[in-house]
DNA sequence: ATGTAAGCGAGACGGTACGTCAGGTCTTGTA
DNA sequence: TACAAGACCTGACGTACCGTCTCGCTTACAT
């Protein structure tokens, strides 16, 4: 996907739904419509990115209505951001490398590889974009999202925590942030490519957390899942 | 305006011109023109945000036209960069304190202030948004704005070079782009108003940098100006 | 309610349902429910008028549901037909004034009064109206709605028949066509104020129908009610 | 048209834009868009009926767009006066058969021909039916509209006048209005087939103006049109 | 006395259309 | 030839109402 978006050409897409018709199960929301709609967005994202993304399309191809979308998402942003974390929820294994270092670089390139290959990074990308244009979906963003999404990243340094690698303390919040800000940084400039830049950076890191000098030994631990 | 956003209340907003009326000074740029308009961005991004601003409401509001406007501009975002860089270029006065800490410290405080306290902010938060939906716009933004403006923070790192409190090298590079990345991410998710994440954060860069061990003794040196 | 109708106002009407809850009897229809119904449906129209009359509006007022009116109407026009049918079965005196020309205008006037003070005359409005949008409709109110309501107009003419002032003919029908058409056009047009306008067009009707010419002597009748 | 229409199968009608594109001239109204968009009206009225008549249909139709449209009719009551008034303006040739009677015979059948012939009792049925939900057509329809086209029926009566084959006075007004509302009756319940209803109700407007008394002498007179 | 069939409230659903907004292009007429 | 003006198409937005569907509950009636 990387910079290949013609605007055009990717409006004309997205596909044809499947005749199949999804009614009312009564009184209830519809986990199956649910589940369609979310589905929809991912492929859509995927197929056309967000520049080809439009509530229209989406209802279309999720074989489902305009009317029912907004039914359950306060808008287009809030839809993404929930197609991106449920996708997030089920994507990322985290590697215990036993080394905090490792575990990082491992989780980050994995974000970035995640994000660059699927249409996750399309729709993170979006979502910080219209956080731009509506003071809700930046509340949202700003008060739920980032900080659940951040936990992934806090959960490496935990583990380091446990093991003895590393002593807690508010350092451990700014490595979070500086690797957070790092990684929207190279996804918003379209730079996921240069995986090579995530080493140096997590060492900088590291060293500004002062790492080396917390250091005991390493406790045995058993990995974690996760951003 | 941190916060503040009502989306209608904005949108109604976007004053009217002054009764005034330009025309055209002949076959010939007009500068007076040109001003107009820069001014008029900046006054609606001021006034109303991001989410108020128009291109027809600037046409209006600088007592121009659209065509005009796309004459000069290649689209929304290629005029918002200018705004942004114009102001830019005369705003940011560079304190020398004489530490690469004092400087960093100052230059970022001045920077998320500024960005804050004026219509910057606004206008950099929708150049960011805007490159997510154009990929030409992206491009621009990657390749020239980002090394333009990064290189004000450059500059201070520079300073200390010559001074001889650093050693230079690829470190310095890391030490930019995340003091870049943190400012975006503050900048994006309004989070501008804690200023007192500046100092940590710096310390964190400059641990990482690790510039005491690069340490030698000052050097006199005249201030310089910049982002 | 002549005039005064602002779009957006009425819309926002539509009162709240009392808190009762009224359930199934049993494999029967309900008549409370029925009942309820229909006169939630007068309400509306009475308070907010057609523009305000939606099938939601009206189930929950009636403290019911969708299912349950499209259970027992075809559609919104079926059932504001029998609405309108069922209250004008119940609401106009004929007065036996002993004239033609007299029980005419009375007659006249006292529809058109009770088309303007009640919510008559919204109902018919909207039946007419939704008759031009769909063709069971047209049908139901050309085939059976208008001749059942002719009919009361009618027999103020079967009336004068009886008592000799008049002699029954195809001149009659059309006496009748006239005065309904009329009262329909100043119904559509919401000028069912301008009563004065009755007499005038009652003596016109009546000299078309060249009724001096029949007249024989009156008989004695007793009255009849309906429209 | 009468009768037929079904639902679906119309929606799905309403034919294909050549594939040429009309552009702009610069600030001022395009005629030919104008021009086209009527054209369009008609035709989708003419093919699909006022069921299947929608704004996105005739936009697409007219080869233009519904900003453009919106910006020159209120709505889409508005739009469809505008057909039906530019239509009848061309369309009726009212035929001086020398007597009243037989003008206002010919005037009818021509209307009730026109209306059930042409796009054009579509039109108006459907501005009836839009007024009913709208106060602002409602009366642009009774102020404005009404009163032009019935002064095209009041013309055969003033040349009847002229001819001195009739006294002036209020009767004539309430012919008039006979007229109209029986047409208008007719046209609602979608029974202008019945022609020969024509001369009987024509007969008996006659009788009830009470037209012979005011007889003189004929006098020459060139014909008029209209409706 | 109990199982069945229907009425009922609730509310989600697909669908169609509405009227609005912003972006970027086009053309005219004036200076 | 630059400019103001403003009309134009494109495409998307979010909302309203329609008539349908299914659920789970409740009750009359026939067995």
């Amino acid at each position: 996907m990387q910079d290949a978006a013609q605007k055009p050409a990717r409006t004309a897409a997205a596909g044809r739904h499947p005749p199949r018709a999804r009614k009312s199960i009564g009184a209830v929301r519809s986990p199956e419509t649910h589940r369609a709609i979310l589905a929809a967005a991912a492929d859509i994202l995927d197929e056309v990115g967000y520049t080809g993304f439009s509530m229209e399309a989406l209802a279309r191809r999720a074989n489902s209505s305009k009317p029912t979308i907004y039914r359950w998402w306060r808008n287009k942003a809030a839809l993404i951001m929930e197609v991106y974390e449920d996708a997030n929820e089920a994507a990322l294994a985290g590697t215990d490398t036993g080394s905090l270092r490792g575990d990082l670089i491992s989780r980050l390139r994995g974000l970035w590889t995640w994000w660059d290959d699927s249409w996750a990074g399309e729709a993170l990308r979006s979502v910080i974009a219209e956080a731009q244009l509506d003071a809700a979906t930046l509340d949202e963003l700003r008060n739920r999202f980032i900080p659940r999404r951040s936990a992934f990243v806090r959960l490496v340094f935990d583990r380091a925590v446990a093991r003895g690698e590393l002593r807690d303390g508010p350092g451990v919040d700014i490595a979070v942030a500086q690797l957070v800000a790092m990684s929207w940084f190279h996804l918003l400039t379209r730079r996921l490519g240069e995986r090579e830049a995530i080493e140096p950076h997590v060492d900088a890191v590291l060293k500004g957390l002062d790492a080396d000098k917390a250091y005991r030994r390493p406790v045995k631990q058993k990995p974690v899942r996760g951003t």
